[in-house]
DNA sequence: GAGCCCGCGTAC
DNA sequence: GACGTACGCGGGCTCG
């Protein structure tokens, strides 16, 4: 081999260019200038040196631990890296190797050690190094064939200009670094010697060790006592400075070659850091940047100021609308600002520490309250919840421009504002992090002087008006415009209601539950413990893999990415020969329950209320369907015994009963819609169990000779087609084999050819518009519908089929909603409130006297939401519990 | 210590 | 590879 090996000391290089750049940052705050420092550095090296190799080196995390053996304090006194350079490495890397250039990092090491094994080994095979670096450290690899570049001083060291800096030769460089220590790394050196002294020493005695040796013939008396006693002192920093020549490396030096640059993502990243000239280089387009968003901000700080809103609220059906709460939850925060635009790009922004609560409260609630305004923005629901715990429920439709982006498209991430009003109007507005600060730095809006506060919520609420303006005429053009006023606006509101209501819940009996689970896990803790001969953390599933796998050698069935599998299925199939996995199971089962929901329930019970507020979120599910957080009660248990206690830890207030109202087998009657298969309407027709009826058809005998595992074959198989179960899938499940999993699917679809033609059917419309749509015209883009990859394109069939079942029956429980809530507000049951939906399933609580009215009332509106050609049956039940009830 | 992913488990 | 949609827990890893 011949040529030049480059070796990039890229840590200590992001270092330098971060503090001897002046800040720079691109129009979103990140931070950019160590970034273009570097990128600067390499390019010119790239350039103007012509590099027949290259490397760049990192530090890897934990690097300094293995020399802070040898001396605790070894870069003890670094510093945390700063949060704006650590921004930025991730930057550096990708644009790094998006040059074609090789990273190094080796697990433990610190980069000084790679590059000196890297030179190591390119002497070794004939080659010349240079060293970038302006880390002196680096000074003891020089030597004839090996020079340091100190690019940011634009100097170059070979053994000359070593000696001519240090006053010694490169090979003594280590012996130096010995006397003189480094304060930057915390290396003590000996006290009292300095660069000259050392080098004094040194060109005089030779080698430290002969130094040290002879340390008592010194005639300097303070350099002889400072050597005398500083002698173990410079062994120390000696051992710390030498470099480590024998790493394993991850590469050969054979595959340092410069590579073809992946002109993209140099273009991508150029573009986002702003970094115009470099992205001229890679032959990008400059960036045409989106205008900052511009508006008029009125602070409104006074109280009779507040009062002049009125008037103006007066002229105008419509107005955008947005309020900043700390902390952020609705049913907790205080309220700080309070942001209306009553045309675009005009806001007025109410500073409510100045103002007091009262005075928004008081002197808007008429307007607010008023049904016959619409109030557009961004998560309405969270500013209507947080205005009704204040006792003002907003009136009026709540056009939330979240929820109609949603619409549009489900599959986005959260709608943020920033991102629509650049998607939508081309307009950069601030984001949250921007003005408040992201991860730790994040200040309370409190904190935040009201002109910054009211520029981030005057942006969004002067933006809001045009936005929905844009949005509803795509949903429009899409045919969707109904379904996002009809459904999606109306139930914002109702939401809102839910949550603010909330659901009370039983403490003292969870804490009662919680005692008596404790306690039962502790015995079974035992048990496992004595099974297994040892005691290990029975919530890892890697140590358990290796009690269980390694230690006892049960056969692993089932494998994960990281190893055996130890899921249910598993435990389940070992637990018929062993008594271990089968306590574990039960541990396991336990331990979740109380952790998920015993313990969690009590511990998010309001203050005020007394009752658990969740959130519902109306734009997370990819179908259509609602979910639920803080906590999820949409997953409160319910099959276990364990289960069915926590479910009756949920109960109604005082006096009130809860009562609850569930489809019954609603996706399985979208699909005998959907189809028209004559046997399913026929059965949903007749009431009959459908399971039951199905099993008779399929398997050809009386429904009363069907037994219960020929029913639940069926309904494994009733409930595989609607999320696409494949032979595999419905076999697992059952625990047969998958040839009479695949006997029972063909002996199912020869009785009920027209639901295989229906699913057929559902995947062809979907592949043709790239969408897979509900009765209600709710899309869900499927691009992967055409991917080449097999395992990818089913995926995607399968949602197909399963998007336009749940998706439409999400529909229609949200019109139920929807039409149950504005019958109840208007109603002769005024001592009924929805609290709950669970997908398929509302939850009321209810005033005893009003139960008959209310059923009657719910069962009316949800069972006639739609025609379907099949009945939706609601089943609905009333207790003193959740369980009682449900 | 915060933030993230993984494996797992709960619901419909 | 194999059953769709969610949320959340504890472990464990990374990064700072």
């Amino acid at each position: 081999m011949s040529g030049k090996l480059y070796l990039i000391d890229a840590s200590s290089y992001a270092y330098r260019a971060f503090y001897a750049i002046p800040p720079l940052a691109n129009a979103r705050g990140v931070p950019t200038h160590a970034t273009l420092g570097f990128v600067t550095m390499l390019q010119k090296v790239v350039r103007d040196e012509q590099p027949d190799a290259i490397a760049v080196v990192w530090d890897a995390p934990g690097a300094a631990k293995r020399r802070q053996e040898v001396y605790a304090d070894y870069k003890a006194q670094r510093e945390a890296i700063p949060e704006d350079l650590a921004a930025q490495l991730p930057f550096i890397r990708r644009i790094v190797e998006a040059s074609g250039i090789t990273q190094v990092e080796i697990r433990g090491e610190e980069a000084d050690d790679v590059i000196a094994t890297l030179t190591h080994q390119a002497l070794v095979a004939g080659l010349e190094v240079v060293v970038v670096s302006s880390d002196k450290d680096l000074m003891q690899l020089v030597c004839d064939r090996v020079t340091l570049l100190d690019t940011m001083r634009d100097r170059r060291y070979g053994p000359r200009e070593v000696e001519e800096r240090f006053g010694v030769p490169p090979s003594r460089m280590l012996d130096f670094r010995a006397l003189t220590g480094d304060s930057s790394d915390n290396i003590p050196g000996v006290r009292g010697i300095g660069d000259k002294g050392a080098a004094q020493l040194l060109t005089e005695h030779g080698s430290l060790d002969e130094l040290l040796a002879r340390s008592a013939e010194i005639s300097a008396k303070r350099q002889r006592e400072a050597l005398v006693q500083g002698a173990e002192s410079a062994r120390l920093s000696r051992e710390l400075s030498r470099l480590r020549e024998d790493l394993e490396v991850p590469v050969h030096l054979d595959e340092l070659d410069v590579g073809e640059p992946d002109t993209p993502t140099l273009q991508a990243v150029f573009r986002e850091l702003e970094f115009r000239r470099l992205l001229e280089d890679v032959g990008g387009p400059a960036p045409d940047a989106p205008a900052p968003v511009e508006f008029e901000m009125r602070l409104i700080r006074a109280p009779d100021e507040v009062r002049s809103l009125r008037g103006l609220l007066d002229e105008v059906s419509c107005a955008g609308l947005a309020c900043a709460l700390e902390p952020e939850e609705p049913m907790r925060g205080e309220l700080v600002g309070l942001s209306l635009a009553l045309e675009p790009g005009v806001v007025q922004h109410i500073v409510v520490p100045d103002t007091g609560e009262e005075a928004v409260v008081e002197e808007l609630a008429t307007r607010l309250r008023d049904e016959g305004r619409a109030w557009v923005g961004h998560d309405l629901k969270r500013v209507a919840v947080a205005l009704a715990r204040r006792g003002v429920p907003l009136g009026g439709a709540l056009r939330d421009v979240s929820v109609a982006a949603y619409v549009l498209d489900p599959g986005q991430q959260v709608q943020r504002p920033e991102v629509l009003a650049r998607a939508y109007l081309g307009q950069e507005i601030p984001t949250v992090e921007d003005v408040l600060g992201r991860g730790a730095r994040r200040r309370p809006s409190t904190e935040v002087p009201p002109e910054e506060l009211g520029r981030l919520l005057g942006a969004q609420v002067g933006t809001a008006l045009e936005l929905e303006r844009v949005l509803v005429e795509r949903l429009r053009n899409t045919g969707q415009l109904e379904l996002y006023e009809q459904i999606e606006v109306p139930i914002v509101s109702v939401l809102a209601r839910m949550e603010e209501v909330g659901v009370r819940i039983d403490e003292a009996r969870l804490e009662g539950l919680s005692g008596e689970l404790d306690r039962e896990l502790g015995r079974l803790e035992e048990r496992i413990h004595e099974l297994a001969g040892e005691r290990f953390n029975l919530n890892s599933p890697k140590q358990l893999q290796t009690i269980l796998f390694e230690k006892m050698h049960l056969p692993p069935t089932k494998r994960t990415k990281t190893g055996f599998s130890t899921d249910e299925g598993v435990l389940a199939e070992l637990g018929l020969q062993y008594e271990l996995p089968r306590e574990i199971l039960s541990y396991r089962r336990l331990f979740k329950l109380k952790g998920t929901y015993v313990d969690a329930l009590p511990r998010l019970v309001h203050p005020e209320t007394g009752r658990i507020h969740c959130t519902f979120h109306q734009t997370v599910a990819a179908t259509g369907r609602l979910s639920c957080s803080n906590p999820n009660l949409q997953n409160i248990p319910v099959r276990t015994p364990v289960g069915r206690q926590i479910r009756e830890a949920f109960i109604p207030a005082e006096g009130l009963v809860l009562l609850s109202a569930d489809y019954s087998q609603i996706e399985l009657r979208i699909l005998a819609h959907l189809s028209k298969d004559e046997v399913l309407v026929d059965a949903f027709g007749r009431g009959d169990d459908i399971h039951v009826r199905t099993a008779s058809e399929v398997f050809g005998i009386p429904p009363g000779n069907v037994s219960p595992q020929q029913r639940d074959q069926i309904k494994a198989i009733n409930f595989g087609i609607l999320y696409g179960s494949s032979p595999f899938g419905i076999a697992q499940q059952l625990g047969i084999s998958q040839n009479e999993a695949r006997e029972h699917i063909r002996a199912y679809f020869a009785r009920y050819p027209r639901v295989r033609a229906c699913l057929d059917e559902l995947v062809a419309r979907a592949r043709k518009t790239d969408y897979a749509e509900t009765l209600y015209g709710r899309r869900r883009p499927l691009p992967d519908l055409h991917s080449k990859n097999r395992v990818v394109r089913s995926a995607a069939e399968r949602m197909a089929v399963n998007s336009v079942i749940q998706g439409t029956a999400a529909d229609l429980i949200k019109r139920a909603m929807v039409d149950v809530d504005s019958a109840l507000r208007g109603s002769g049951t005024p001592r009924a409130r929805m609290i709950l939906q669970i997908h398929d399933e509302l939850l009321f609580e209810v005033a005893r006297d009003e139960v008959e009215p209310l059923r009657q009332l719910v069962i009316d509106r949800m069972s006639s939401v739609a025609d379907l050609g099949v009945p939706l049956d609601v089943n609905v039940g009333v207790g003193a519990t959740w369980r009682e009830a449900h």
